[in-house]
DNA sequence: TGCCCATAAGACAGCGCTGTCATAAGCTAC
DNA sequence: GTAGCTTATGACAGCGCTGTCTTATGGGCA
């Protein structure tokens, strides 16, 4: 269909040199003389070519192909890590393939290298709660799958994207105490999270550094969903001396939150403040808007894809330890946090 | 990378054949006698082979690859359908990339073909509004693209995989007619897309059909998006009457018309009933939970791909003039509908 | 028993590239 | 001008399959 392509050999006679020199000064090597790149270059151009993906990859053997490792739902923290990815990858002619994986039924290590061995990835971006799965990032650091990781919690080791969560988590904390909050809940993540943990360690501490004190009763378990905001709520909310604020570890969790107050005739923001945790879309379209921390998630994305394809490349050369790439958070102030009555009374 | 793979002439050596019997033993092709294709499936078992993707796309001239062509952002309908698209693809060796098209800034028909032409892919799903583009569907069919289409307005002309939206729509207003509600607001969806089309002529049939008389002020232009829902509901609900039901034309435009009613201090669903349309995510996490149709997103996707690689295996064979899969859809009863106070009181 | 045809299996080329090695061209230094 | 080097370019094989053509095999029928 669509006509033919021009072939390599195509754009070699075009340009008067052998095919060969054709792929490699397109492959940007070295040992071509830039007046012979360009005459390859204005060919191609000519031309209209595009290599052959197919041949590339039986030849090279390399499939040009990455994917991205997910556990659990699709959910829009990882559609947003996808559409950063194929940005990425888009310009640089790789392939994205999604894999989404169930922790809990099978090993996801044997999985993941199941998968690898497969469809032959060159290399995988692996996201939370996976990354943090020992056996699992050790499984691909021994059979050399290159592999990036979102947000892990050791920052020590193997190349990563992520953010200062625990920075975060504590700004957000210190903007609920600066408007006047002394009781402040906590829902928490998914326990499997490392996230989940650096936000709690945040909440304790800002607590602390506030000289306020850490109360058993306003603080629940989570799940990152709505699910556990509705949960979590209905606990905290019935507790002996409810909070005048809940900061919910991400903003699925802080609606489920805001409906239970809905449902239960509590006021958001004169009775309760409500915070979330990644400003996802949700976070505009509940009402009221979402009060919470913007994590760059999509070009978290693209920077993972990227780091990877670099270290595709490199391959064979130094061989890169420890590479992050740290990105900037924000917090987002909307209509689901005011001052307490009581500072405002 | 994860230890070699077996190959061809592995699978062959340990059947005792030649690769070529391999071949088509694994193809499914006829001329092979059963015991000779029990001999090669029990050595590749055995070797744990797969077949080269790249020497099979290389070989055979195809890509083994299906693109998933839409416009706009990356809302959750898209989202679903790359689910059900993955779901289906992945059994059949079948890889999926995303195509986003801004059909505003070029010809979609020009960045399709060449999208088609520089990625080989063997065949598309084409989401509206792209598949009642006119010239884009020509083209496809000219060029003999192999495409099939989520949901157009035309339903005589190739492959396709739609719901009956008139139907649901109508069924939908029988719904709020029959809790009573006499005066119901009405949010049109993107112009661009015919299922808009469909969903406002049921709403004025079923006016019509209950002896319920059109009002335009009560009727809103909208987007499919949270925005128009939000400018659509400050239109009607401050119409000289405004109604006591309004039906948006999706589920983003039902949350905004929502939003706008907390903050005007209506009441959902005693003073204001709301409907939508899908059943996004969304649907359940706003208070009230929204009424709605659903619409079987993944499955639509899983359907088409289906019908696509169908498509493309069959090619020389019969050419299907137009085959359709038809899916159910269901009304979903939630929180945001009630009778109107008038009738109740 | 022998001939013919259908069906099963093999031989072979080639898809469009990349890797490796061989060679030509260009440059320096004497 | 020429040895001796570096650098640019070319020749060639081969990646692991599929398509096409050719050859073996076996069964039916006279």
């Amino acid at each position: 269909m669509v006509g033919k392509h021009a072939t390599i050999y195509d754009v070699a006679r075009e340009a008067q040199v052998s095919f060969k020199t054709v792929s490699r000064a397109l492959n940007g090597e070295e040992s071509v003389r830039p007046a012979t790149r360009q005459r390859v270059f204005d060919a191609a151009k000519k031309l209209n070519y595009t290599p052959n993906r197919a041949a590339r990859r039986l030849a090279g053997n390399r499939s040009y192909t990455v994917a991205l490792f997910y556990d659990g739902d699709f959910s829009s923290y990882i559609a947003g890590l996808q559409l950063g990815m194929i940005e990425a990858c888009m310009p640089l002619h790789y392939e994205l393939i999604l894999h989404p994986c169930d922790i809990d039924i099978e090993s996801p290590t044997e999985d993941l290298t199941m998968f690898v061995s497969q469809t032959d990835v060159d290399g995988v971006v692996v996201t939370p709660p996976l990354c943090d799965n020992q056996e699992l990032i050790s499984a691909l650091e021994r059979l050399n799958i290159k592999h990036v990781m979102i947000s892990p919690q050791d920052h020590d080791r193997g190349l990563q994207v992520y953010f200062m969560e625990y920075q975060a988590a504590y700004d957000l904390m210190s903007y609920l105490i600066g408007l006047g909050h002394r009781r402040i809940g906590f829902i928490k993540g998914d326990p499997a999270h490392s996230s989940s943990r650096s936000r709690y360690e945040a909440y304790k501490d800002a607590l602390r550094d506030a000289g306020l004190r850490l109360d058993a009763s306003i603080v629940a378990r989570g799940n990152f969903n709505f699910q556990s905001g509705l949960q979590g709520a209905r606990r905290i909310l019935n507790a002996p001396e409810p909070p005048t604020a809940i900061f919910a570890s991400d903003d699925d969790t802080a609606a489920g939150v805001m409906h239970y107050a809905h449902d239960a005739g509590i006021d958001i923001p004169s009775e309760l403040s409500v915070a979330g945790f990644d400003d996802v879309p949700i976070s505009r379209h509940i009402w009221p808007t979402l009060t919470t921390v913007r994590q760059p998630i999509q070009l978290m994305g693209a920077k993972a894809a990227q780091l990877l394809i670099d270290a595709i490349r490199a391959d064979k050369a130094i061989k890169m330890d420890s590479v992050a790439t740290i990105l900037e958070y924000e917090i987002i102030e909307r209509d689901s946090c005011a001052p307490p009555r009581s500072a405002s009374a």
